[in-house]
DNA sequence: TTGTAGGCGTTATCAA
DNA sequence: TTGATAACGCCTACAA
């Protein structure tokens, strides 16, 4: 078709091409109503057989915005930002904005922080996945939202999965099924320990139902509870939450308590070095101990894994910060908020009942 | 420090500050060596103070180069362009190009592929990461290269695994293992086709050395061959490589083939639905038999699933990329050339003597 | 409904 | 070594 021209064609060629004013074409590209038919098709045409395509950088240096906004991830490796990205998608890219996504290291060399590029691009707005970093500096005027990961940022909203309520929900889901001894693997981390903290409670909180004395202490912790109690021993390394915490944690977990039947860690990497654990020491999952993961990864959903996991609903976490960001960048003015999603239970087959 | 003013620097404000022209402001930006020091201490500190950076829209639109490459993945959920990005980062970063990056599907709706959003941007070049669809439309006048899968772009410059080579080594490494009835489980893709073909002819290979009759077929072929001799056994689904695939191709290769004690999977992802397999048939890994995957990703690498593989060098291959996009960028005229990365296996609990 | 004239923030080209 | 001044490609009043 096209000849292997080297320039890219600019609204110049293409308004000559049609017969027609620059500004015109700016109309059309903006899809303006205010065009006569006639001369919308004569644009449109020399648009195609130009192959124009308007620069962005022309655009957004002359528009009074760039349309576009800033993804900044922590590590490409966490997959959980997949379903962000389809849920910022949703929210942000129906009204127009482009995604520019950039992991901690993507641009390292040239910009301090993948924040420095997107600022130098003018992007609208920043949303930080994850645990941001506490030196990504964003001046105080750049609209910022902080999706999953509790917010460093004091000035920004936040959108995260409950981790409380998850940890909640994990440890229910393994008395219904007849648990009495759970354990629990992490590290650290801020989700960790609110994972914790709600499987702590929920385990507080059957004990009460029961009239009985339910106790969750923590490895070390003396007493001894009548057998029908039910209890927690909680194993929180120094370390990040990895698959060697989890094989780590797991096998002091179960040196140091041989008669847990179930060990919730603190997200699915984790619980896989729980498995393996548990495997090591020739144990069976889930017919000798349940094993919970948290986050619903692909690698959880894996048929060859099977791992019993807590949904984060990144989904519905992207776009719940994507609408947010929106409103912020419309008012800047906005009282900082902080929503929290109900994460949702997916068991699989490495839980069972005992 | 700053209070939270609106609008950024321009270059004006900062030639104002210091005291200079706004093409003193330029050289120093472009270190210039043909600036005093003084006047470069002054420009330096009113940057430093107004926290300016340069607008890259502005850069672009008036530079000769936009200085950005664009970097076209098939779908953020293969983690394999994690390495590759690391490769590209250290051919291109450090050549001070900025990496942008997308999926298939990041600004659907904005624009028909990746590919446009990038053509917006004017970006130097194009690197396409795994098997390009073919409906992406690129201008022959802008510098493309593949990096890993087949080049669907006959113009591009292509820079991959050797899946022959990898295929040769997965059923040597298991033939040394003693292993003489073999399976191969793979899917619809031209890397699951090359990585059969080279298995095959390593099958091949080993029955010549022997002096005897060595046969690789085909599910259903006839032909029963001296208990020795080395034979291979391949089942081929219409349908994309996934654990799905893996999980029924094995389930049907075993059927037919129960002799085979060794299965060599076109990917990872399909070695996992092997072992699920495999672990659904009452027999185990790789004690009854061994499998093996393709890729090296960290699901394989992870201590749960230990999974033997071929290392595909992601890391390699995206250096190699990333320097044959700058030759490409430098002289466009360039005959298109493919190189192939020498893979690398990685043993690990999957595999066994027999 | 359409065209004219600035201007956006840089780089690049010339002079000085 | 520095400083005017014209592009770069598009948007946005303002006029016609």
């Amino acid at each position: 078709m096209t000849m292997g021209n080297t320039k890219p064609a600019t609204i110049y060629d293409v308004a000559a091409r049609a017969g027609v004013s620059k500004s015109l074409v700016s109309l059309v590209l903006q899809r303006s109503p205010r065009v006569s038919e006639q001369r919308r098709a004569a644009v449109l045409a020399a648009i195609q057989e130009l192959d124009y395509r308007p620069s962005t950088a022309a655009v957004s240096l002359a528009g009074t915005r760039s349309r576009t906004i800033g993804v900044v991830l922590d590590d490409f490796r966490n997959q959980w930002f997949v379903d962000l990205l389809t849920g910022l998608r949703e929210a942000l890219q129906d009204q127009g904005h482009r995604l520019v996504v950039a992991d901690r290291f993507l641009n390292t060399g040239l910009d301090a922080s993948p924040v420095e590029g997107f600022l130098s691009m003018r992007v609208e707005g920043l949303v930080i996945a994850g645990e941001p970093d506490t030196d990504l500096a964003i001046p105080a005027s750049t609209p910022v939202v902080v999706a999953g990961g509790r917010a460093a940022l004091a000035r920004a909203d936040t959108v995260a999965n409950d981790d409380l309520a998850g940890g909640r929900m994990a440890a229910e889901h393994l008395i219904e099924l007849g648990h009495v001894r759970l354990g629990f693997v992490g590290g650290h981390s801020a989700a960790s320990d609110a994972r914790l903290e709600g499987w702590r409670s929920a385990i507080d909180a059957a004990g009460a139902r029961a009239g009985r004395t339910a106790s969750a202490g923590v490895v070390g912790a003396t007493g001894a509870a009548a057998s029908t109690d039910v209890t927690g021993v909680a194993v929180v390394l120094a370390a990040d939450v990895t698959e060697e915490t989890g094989s780590a944690g797991t096998h002091r977990l179960l040196d140091e308590h041989p008669e847990v039947t179930a060990v919730f860690a603190a997200n699915d990497v984790t619980a896989l070095g729980a498995m393996s654990a548990i495997a090591e020491r020739g144990l069976r999952v889930p017919e000798d101990i349940s094993v919970m993961g948290y986050d619903d990864t692909p690698i959880a959903a894996s048929r060859y894994v099977g791992l019993t996991s807590i949904d984060d609903r990144s989904i519905d976490i992207g776009r719940g910060a994507g609408v947010r960001l929106l409103e912020r960048i419309a008012d800047p003015g906005l009282t900082p908020t902080e929503v929290l999603v109900e994460p949702r239970l997916v068991a699989r087959r490495t839980t069972a009942a005992r």
